[in-house]
DNA sequence: CCTGCGGGGTAATACGTAGTACGCTGGTAC
DNA sequence: GTACCAGCGTACTACGTATTACCCCGCAGG
């Protein structure tokens, strides 16, 4: 029983080479001994260590966490495992970690809403994909966030809502820009100058999004309605409004995105633009993992949906 | 320039052995050609792989991403990386990649709140470290819950609340128990029964948690305050209580815990008990990289801490 | 009897690093 | 002049796997 019987053995490439006789007896040995092949040798002979870098913007936020349940999940289907890398919003403090990855340790990376660094560009660098970030040139994953979008909006037009401020994260984010960039159209289709709506700015912590909240509410000419670029803020919306006295959706429409748990939770429940998360994950590895195969997989873009719940209704008369 | 001069130079081990002159030509060279020290190959030779493995059980849920985010910050600052397995509260499903890893991709593991394979309890096994899961014999972080339980005891107990429920995690785990074992103290203390106690169970996702309050509330010997295993149950309880036209506090007291973002957006804002994920996670990696070491690290027990917030006033008369 | 061939298996090598042991040079002590 | 030492580097090997090239044996065809 050589070494090469037993990596042909375990590794399946040994059919038609290697008697069934011996192959079960390698494979009894093995168990009986707890033998276990080494990663790190496997990586560095094949070159593939089976791992993937996944950059993400903020692991904290439930969004974030589906989205990389899904992509663990699928990673892990294909015998893969994930490396976590948490950018928390600062911008670059990724890169660091992806270089030390770069070489030998993940086969390619994953970036979740957070940008690659420059380096990664280069011919020779590991393969990437990018997750609700479509950038020219890249191979990416994304949710059709316009067709919620435009749904959400004309659910509130057909409620009678004119007026539709927005709550809008201090982040950045493609996906953000493509939510305002809706809003801002449908605003204009019906004659109104989305300048001249409310617009506040807040991050995800919850004291800012209920200050957020709180500067909408109380403004001069605070609109019938409400678009969030999140659930999150919408539900600090909501904690202000509270707060303030102000009565959801009786004085006040609030709509989110996310679809999030506390969608449900929330008093009252929220009107949102769904998506799924998990799937979004999963779509990401099944891309990058085409490419590692040497494939040129089309990008996708997957669906999302309105999800009708208590935090709209028509406007209250004056 | 031979190899072992670059090796030397790079890994800072040369000095004194490398003149600082040839020092600073490997290091421009090294910087003109892009070379990058393959980790693969590193971890081969060196027995380390920089990596350590982690075992959520639930990715998704805040307090887990805050850990997380904890663990992979601490990990990042000694040049170590993390690789992320979600259990997805599937006992033993994270069992498979668990060994995966054990061999040469990750120097040891963390597991949040999910138990160890046995296989690592064989000698020659890879260390690891337990977070919230304190076991005989394996080094462990947990959070002190028993002080901030009772503390919120004490507090419902001096508004002057004798009926105490529990909305219990239908998901089992120890910092639960603990919860649970000192709000039976505390009845017993008080000469109640805690059998007769109104107790509901509940999962995590919205539709239980909802389930559970309107069960709870419903109950004929509804309690004047409600103790639940955490923030995420609390907040389906005050949907519950909105739905069913029950005022909280007035009616009913509820209490959370771990301070999630959702305890200061709900309504009204939830009076918890508070923790430090982020602080968790970064010494549940300390412990395992002074294992790593070779040291013998002492356990750690972290505080928690009441906060008060508007959930929770004197029961109303009658 | 020799050749060719297929089934079954193995020796040897490469992957890129870390570490060990050794070599070379020039100066100093005796 | 020899022995020793410090200061600087370098050949060489091991790590555990995947892969390539090769070897051995028995049998069929000529």
């Amino acid at each position: 029983m050589s070494q090469t019987t037993v990596s042909l053995v375990l590794s399946g490439k040994g059919v038609g080479r290697i008697s069934d006789a011996t192959a079960e007896a390698v494979r009894r040995a093995a168990r009986d001994l707890g033998y276990r092949p080494n990663a790190a040798a496997r990586a560095l002979r094949s070159g593939s260590a089976a791992a993937v870098g996944l950059v993400v913007r903020d692991v904290t936020h439930p969004f974030f966490g589906r989205t990389l349940r899904g992509a663990q999940r699928a990673a892990r289907e294909m015998g893969h495992v994930v490396v976590l890398i948490d950018d928390n919003y600062g911008a670059g403090v990724a890169d660091g970690a992806v270089e030390i990855l770069r070489e030998g340790a993940v086969d390619g990376f994953l970036f979740f809403a957070t940008d690659p660094p420059a380096s990664l560009r280069a011919p020779g660098a590991p393969p990437y994909v990018l997750v609700e970030n479509e950038q020219s040139r890249s191979p990416f994953v994304r949710l059709d966030v316009e067709t919620g979008t435009d749904a959400a909006l004309a659910h509130l037009h057909d409620l009678g809502h004119q007026e539709i401020g927005y709550v809008r994260s201090v982040v950045g984010g493609q996906t953000f820009d493509r939510r305002h960039a809706r809003w801002e159209a449908h605003l204009r289709a019906h004659g109104q100058d989305p300048a001249r709506q409310v617009t506040v700015f807040s991050a995800f912590d919850a004291e800012s999004t209920i200050a957020a909240g709180r500067e909408l509410l109380t403004h001069p000419r605070r609109p019938t309605a409400v678009l969030c670029d999140d659930d999150v803020l919408a539900c600090g919306l909501l904690a202000a409004a509270d707060a303030l006295g102000v009565r959801v959706p009786a004085e006040v429409a609030v709509v989110g995105f996310d679809d999030l748990d506390i969608a449900r939770l929330s008093h009252p429940p929220l009107t949102t633009v769904h998506f799924d998360p998990e799937a979004l994950g999963a779509a990401a590895f099944e891309l990058l993992y085409a490419r590692l195969q040497g494939k040129r997989p089309r990008n996708r873009v997957l669906p999302s949906e309105l999800v009708v719940r208590g935090s709209t209704v028509a406007p209250g008369p004056g």
